[in-house]
RNA sequence: GGGCAGAUUCCCGAGUGGCCAAAGGGGACAGACUGUAAAUCUGCUGCAAAUUGCUUCGGUGGUUCGAAUCCACCUCUGCCCA
């Protein structure tokens, strides 16, 4: 099976520019490619994820990939999918997210001996001349055109500012420079790009009569057509100290049966006949998919152990086990009380509940358990002293839980 | 620059002097049922030393015993005209 059908088979494809062209480079190895990461945060998360993925089927098979910071675009905001402006990020903000974009990238893309280029957008787009860019590049877009593109549609209900209609320049811009400086000859990208692309390809036809190509990859959207790795407290980030390998391990383990198929075969590199094996899987034996979903993924990003600890900790909770590597909460002497904590200040401490008052309803509705036996009592109290006697698991709900320690 | 409309809690959106911590919906959370899934039903959804108190309806001042609601100015957004 050649690389590019692997892409087909596995779902990642959206849009392609050439279809035969772009088969032809990337299974021969022949493409020098880049992807763009816009540097909105101070760790990728799960749809960068996809993207380094990809990156990285694509090196295995010999092709060059670019990796492109968008210290430059950052600071203007991509307006795609958006329905409202981006937050302007200060240049410091910007800068520190670029180095912890880098440091994170490593980590999954071999950049030794050549193999891949690490580039930043600001090297090139800072010191643009306003009016030298406009005669440059300004003639070969059409505004008319521009305006119909899928990116600006939501916007014009809500409003689009002139600073993010020209994020689409500065990306195109972007690739026509690539192209010159490295030979790069496509570029890749979620499909919400897809505008943004071909205004690159076009731009590098009509200033030096040259073809480039651009692919875009599915967004990772869930059956309900939301976008997945988001959760009601944000992404889910790639950085452990933001998203712990426990709770990424967990996210994946809870994915809905529909998806589980989906996230395999999208995002982990199991063998296509190992997936398709799955497939045939169903009712309750699907949680045995998403075991594997959860840990593949655990390991490709926090590596072997983390994964396994995860795995291990899930299990003693859902199943009962080794408690060992469960996440644990230490209780101060500031979080005392008259020498005693009650159950809220507990929940609280253990960050389970985010506030006093949440925590209240949780126990009122009876969804905290200490040590697997319900706690009714919103008054209940305990020392430090029989928080250590015995193991103390604080429960909330069916899937937050925490060992307490007092210190 | 001129005219019009608007800004309410996580989101959408009602409220146009006290009965308002603010309808309804969505989402989130919790319970039941399950398979750590989905669907369904129920509860719940500002904060707290909790039959009470405190903070909140774009911002700042003002009127009033009392303001999300009235007035003034300001900021921001959309639409129309230029």
């Amino acid at each position: 099976m050649t690389l590019y059908d692997e892409l087909v088979a596995r779902g990642l494809i959206a849009q392609v520019t050439d279809e035969d062209e772009i088969k032809d480079l990337i299974n021969e190895g022949k493409a020098v490619f880049y992807i763009g990461f816009d540097p909105t945060a101070d760790s990728l998360h799960v749809g960068h994820f996809m993207a380094l993925c990809l990156m990285k089927r694509l090196q295995m098979a010999g092709n060059k990939p670019i990796a492109l910071i968008g210290g430059g675009t950052g600071m203007i905001g991509d307006p795609s999918g958006r329905s409202d402006m981006r937050q302007m990020m200060t240049r410091e903000t910007i800068q520190h997210n670029c180095d912890c974009f880098k440091k994170q990238m490593s980590r999954f893309i071999d950049f030794s001996e050549d193999k891949a280029l690490m580039v930043n957008n600001a090297d090139w787009l800072l010191d643009l001349n306003y009016v030298e860019l406009l005669r440059e590049v300004g003639p070969h877009f059409s505004v008319n055109r521009m305006l119909t593109a899928e990116c600006y549609k939501q916007r014009m209900e809500k409003g689009l500012s002139f600073l993010e209609f020209n994020y689409m320049i500065m990306q195109s811009y972007d690739f026509y420079v690539l192209f010159q400086k490295y030979g790069c000859n496509m570029q890749f990208g979620g499909d919400d790009q897809w505008s943004n692309m071909l205004g690159g390809t076009e731009l590098i036809r009509r200033k030096l009569g040259k073809d480039a190509y651009a692919m875009t990859i599915n967004l990772l959207l869930n059956s309900e057509g939301k976008k997945m790795g988001k959760t009601q407290s944000g992404a889910v980030w790639l950085d452990p100290d933001k998203t712990s390998p426990f709770d990424f391990y967990q996210y994946w383990r809870n994915v809905s049966d529909n998806d589980v198929l989906k996230c395999l075969r999208m995002l982990t590199f199991l063998p296509l006949e190992q997936i398709n094996e799955m497939d045939h899987w169903e009712g309750s034996q699907l949680n045995e998919a998403k075991e594997i979903l959860a840990y593949e993924l655990t390991a490709l990003v926090h590596g072997e152990e983390e994964a396994k600890k995860a795995q291990e900790g899930a299990r003693a909770l859902f199943s009962g086990g080794n408690a060992a590597n469960m996440p644990t909460a230490g209780i101060t002497e500031a979080d005392l009380r008259d020498g005693v904590i009650d159950i809220m200040g507990l929940l609280v401490a253990s960050k389970l509940c985010p506030t006093r008052s949440e925590a209240r309803r949780a126990v009122e509705q009876g969804g905290v358990t200490v040590n697997g036996e319900k706690v009714t009592d919103i008054k209940k109290v305990y020392t430090p002293e029989e928080l250590n006697a015995e193991e103390f698991i604080l429960k909330r709900g069916k899937k937050k839980f925490c060992k307490i320690i007092a210190e």
